[in-house]
DNA sequence: TACTGATAGTCAGTATGCTTGTCAATTGAG
DNA sequence: CTCAATTGACAAGCATACTGACTATCAGTA
């Protein structure tokens, strides 16, 4: 029986478990209440004017569904705005409101801060090595997920 | 702005994401239904008779009450047994049954399969790097996860 | 133009993963 | 020994993440 421990699937999870906690950590300190993946909703938005759902989900490699609820959170905390495409009824647009974009910026440095916090046991040059390794593993293994990787198609 | 792609935050999401379909996708193969998380605690649990749920959720470093869930849904399944501890009466012991067993055995070999094929695009040297890296950088953030490894005290 | 297939979004359902709060049992300080 | 603090488990609630099914809409074609 091989040790769980070695598993990169445990490893996986443990890593995405600490930067989940760290991230809400540093942005709960800076007095916000953003969850990780609404953060890179917003961020997304921001970057995209009228950006429709299912495109979003592509993105950020999530699911239609799960991506649906962010709105909802996000839409509801008035941080993005949410309207029926006239050119496709059945897509709705997306766009980040000002309260958004401020705290999008609010929020950048804490972000950043977790990023560091989560590598803190790496040297600079282990870090960079690692995450080079994983960006190899994913792209290697996007299409192995059930919610893969969409490029935006030129816009 | 920093660009989402290369936080380490949001490419730790990817590979667990990725592993976690891959594991699944693996095990169904096998005619099974079992999840990774449920995998680990049945694993667990076969390593360690009696073990409460507390101990349990230290090792492999989960919430107490996620793995109340868990062990729920084992149960239900008829892969451990759980009763009433003598020695404290707030505890749960756990015990793998037969059944569990023999489903652990036949389904080691597709749970290995599964792990490589997680790390196809990267080379066994590489693979080896970032299993390294991915330790060193977990064991020195624990402490920042809400639901840190525990080593199990010495039975 | 009517039909067919594909697509956007939602709903219902399952399983994590966490928080807070509660209860009962246990343990440790005095 | 007694009381307070701690601990194991559970319940309720929120936020991912996914599946499968369903509706509305759109686009291409016969």
């Amino acid at each position: 029986m091989k040790d769980i421990y070695d598993m990169p699937g445990h490893l996986a999870r443990r890593f995405q478990q600490i930067a989940v906690a760290v991230f809400q950590a540093e942005v709960e300190q800076a007095g916000y209440d953003l969850t990780s993946v609404q953060y890179a909703a917003l961020a997304t938005v921001s970057l995209h004017k009228g950006i429709d759902q299912a495109t979003l989900a592509g993105l950020i490699a999530h699911d239609r569904t799960t991506i649906g609820g962010v709105v909802d959170r996000l839409e509801q905390k008035g941080l993005i705005l949410r309207r029926t495409s006239s050119r496709d009824r059945r897509a709705r647009e997306l766009d980040i409101t000002d309260t958004g974009r401020m705290m999008l910026e609010k929020i950048e440095p804490y972000v950043e801060r977790a990023q560091q916090l989560m590598l803190r046991g790496l040297s600079p040059g282990e870090a960079e090595q690692m995450l080079r390794l994983l960006r190899k593993a994913i792209a290697a293994s996007n299409d192995l997920s059930r919610a893969p990787l969409k490029e935006a198609a030129a816009s």
